[in-house]
DNA sequence: AAGCTAACCTGAGCACTGTTCAAGCGTCAA
DNA sequence: TTGACGCTTGAACAGTGCTCAGGTTAGCTT
């Protein structure tokens, strides 16, 4: 039975799991399927390709929590809410990869599910009172700092073997040059789920109080 | 004379700024300073320690135009155009070097000059009126959305040889399964100066509200 | 049954990458 | 003169993405 383009992103995913996106390379996606590198390129012209596909289905994998705009009359039930559990299943369906955000993040041509993803949110940021280019706008946004936020987030936590120093986050850190990071130190900083949360308020909050300046 | 470690990274920068950052190899440095790979690995331990001094450098690059909290008492003179002038400033730094967002976004440890520009844009935030911990969300939420936009800014104007097709930006473009994004095709989509301060206005009106929720 | 075509795969190889390390310079101090 | 030390070389290792002429196998046609 002949190994099929599918089988190979199947295999890439895997491989993407269990080690990271930094081993994954084309001879192991190979091994796995009992295949040699060859084989490979006759279903994917390019690794761009794989990777293009993996981070799609990625993105496809948080469409299930992403909310369709009801387009029932207005008002539609609370926009905000809608775009604040939007906001979650991305940053959940990113983390739930090793490099999840690196991976969409990573390349342009932005795949279907992208793309509906985008129309989403667009369509909520509408329905929530926003003008075309405007809801546009926040809906790129709320998308940019997700992906950011998650970025940075799998990157501090990735790393396997990059802990010898478990003392203090900073090695030289002078607290007068740093007063409020000294600060923020000093009375604990928040984990990233609540981190996150507060962000995602900040942006939601902004996009709806934008849609009615005054109510 | 020998090399010293500020020529390794100074021709690394050069690297990048002629051919981004795929070309940036420690056989091509090497090759710039006139001296042979091993030179390298005398004064860096890896390739990650010389990307994590370029990043530091980009951000580094950005200070500048960043605003200092300026602690004088209540009112301290518009937050709110401190922070837009520092997301700006930002934007710009990386903008100025090929793949810059992915320099900056690449690298978990934070250099110094790194931690000096979430300390400003964390007091800025907290003489907007916020309290501490939300202060610093506040100002990890900009940076995050900067670099998330940035980086698909960056990805999308670098690849060099990949428009082949100048058609639609999308090959298969189902205007009845994606509405909003064939509204907003229709009537031109903004270009990415003008969405960018879009957004950080969305952000830093956020921020300012937050602050004060009834004048 | 013979022939043909297309899908799929192999083996070998190219040009490159980051990284290591014994050995060798060159310069300065004792 | 003898060391020691800073800096560099040469050569290699193990891995990467990618290509391609040539082989296999299966199914369809005649």
């Amino acid at each position: 039975m002949p190994v099929r383009r599918a089988d190979v992103i199947d295999a890439a995913m895997e491989l993407l799991d269990e080690s990271g996106l930094d081993q994954l390379s084309t001879r192991r996606i190979a091994d796995r399927l009992g295949v040699r590198v060859g084989a490979i390129y006759w279903h994917l012209k390019d690794k761009d390709e794989l990777l293009a596909e993996l981070a799609d289905r990625v993105v496809g994998s948080c469409l299930a929590g992403v909310p369709v705009p009801d387009g029932r009359a207005d008002p539609p039930a609370d926009p905000a809410a809608r775009l604040t559990a939007a906001a979650h299943a991305v940053r959940n369906a990113m983390l739930a990869h090793p490099d999840g955000a690196a991976l969409v993040a990573g390349h342009a041509v932005p795949g279907p599910n992208s793309l509906v993803l985008a129309d989403r949110l667009c369509g909520i940021a509408r329905e929530a009172g926003l003008p075309l280019p405007l809801a546009a706008v926040a809906g790129d946004t709320l998308l940019s700092y997700v992906t950011g936020f998650v970025l940075q987030e799998q990157r501090r936590g990735d790393p396997p073997h990059h802990r010898p120093d478990t003392s203090v986050p900073a090695p030289e850190f002078d607290p007068d040059r740093l007063p409020h990071l000294a600060a923020l130190l000093a009375e604990g900083l928040p984990d990233d789920d609540t981190a996150f949360a507060a962000g995602i308020d900040l942006l939601v909050t902004a996009v709806t109080n934008r849609a009615r300046p005054r109510r």
